[in-house]
DNA sequence: GGACATCTGCGACGGAGTCGCAAGAGGTTG
DNA sequence: CAACCTCTTGCGACTCCGTCGCAGATGTCC
């Protein structure tokens, strides 16, 4: 959408992609040191991730970089973000009925939160990222299971959609 | 697989839908409550159900079905399944990666559990009810977020396959 | 600048779930 | 118990998400 060159080197700050550009470099680095190439579509999709202001999905990921890198494949997409998390680079979450979003990991850009997803309207709520430590610690106490409290969303009505008073956007059930 | 009449009446009882009779009967009531109507592929979508050991996906439960009264269509149980849901019949818990899986809502045979996914094997495990009880009251206290905890699966890694004992199973990524 | 392993684009594929349609069957009424 | 009207079903096609194999392009190292 905000037409930027994505192959910028490292130098020479565009403006959109603005406060993103450790996260970039950092990410890029990290290729680097796990003896991946940097090309110009795992940057992009490194520089798309880090411009997000939500999660996005693969073909969300996919749709950014058409509007700045045109000719880059779905396939591709979805084979960076997935080297992307195994360097630790990039999380994905599972949201209840579809998607399955992507964004760069922890300390990159955003705080530690979780996540929680309204069955009604869709929308992906960000919770405060400690608000399991009680239950993992059971989990792991009572039955050895070890919970990776980021990989899913939470499932629920939002606070909009409250069954209480009933609201908006009415989209299929998760 | 264990052939049996599925379209057993409600006397008689078959020797392999056991225990499972009340659950049926419930539903199958349940449905005519709801001004649904009951057909042989609505009773067998149920009594799958019932007589499960375990929580399946739509294809385990049309492979069930096909064994006992053949010719039911995929859609046929998507359809079904949705209905009982919508009775309250049936739950669907989503897992992670793949599935969604479906059972025979709260009191009718199991207690009250929720589930967790193990991302290494992708066992899922039943965990205590009541596990999320703070965790519920918190979001709504903080965000106004209803969460539905039985309605995604727990991530994380199971006792079997925990990171200190690496083990068995190794398949695809949650 | 060259060699080589790695990435990419492409097209096809597979699983999960949904939809529209016409035919068939459930439930109700007389 | 027969007819009727509406709800369900089966079928086939389709979408969405994700993955794979292949051949050609390209990043990286020397």
């Amino acid at each position: 959408m905000t037409g930027d060159d994505v192959r910028v080197r490292s130098a020479a700050p565009p403006d959109v992609v603005r406060g993103a550009h450790d996260a970039v470099a950092r990410a890029v680095a990290r290729l680097r040191t796990g003896g991946q190439r940097v090309t110009p579509p795992r940057r992009a999709v490194v520089e798309v991730l880090a411009a997000a202001d939500e999660h996005l999905t693969a073909d969300d990921v996919s749709a950014r970089i058409d509007a700045v890198l045109p000719g880059v494949n779905r396939a591709t997409v979805y084979r960076t973000l997935e080297t992307l998390a195994d360097l630790g680079v990039v999380t994905h979450v599972h949201v209840g009925h579809g998607a399955t979003v992507h964004h760069l990991a922890g300390e990159a850009v955003g705080e530690d939160h979780l996540h929680a997803h309204c069955r009604r309207c869709g929308r992906v709520v960000d919770v405060p990222g400690d608000l399991l430590d009680a239950v993992r610690g059971r989990l792991v106490q009572e039955l050895g299971f070890h919970l990776e409290p980021q990989h899913v969303a939470l499932s629920g009505t939002c606070a909009v959609c409250s069954p209480s008073r009933a609201h908006r956007v009415p989209s299929g059930e998760t």
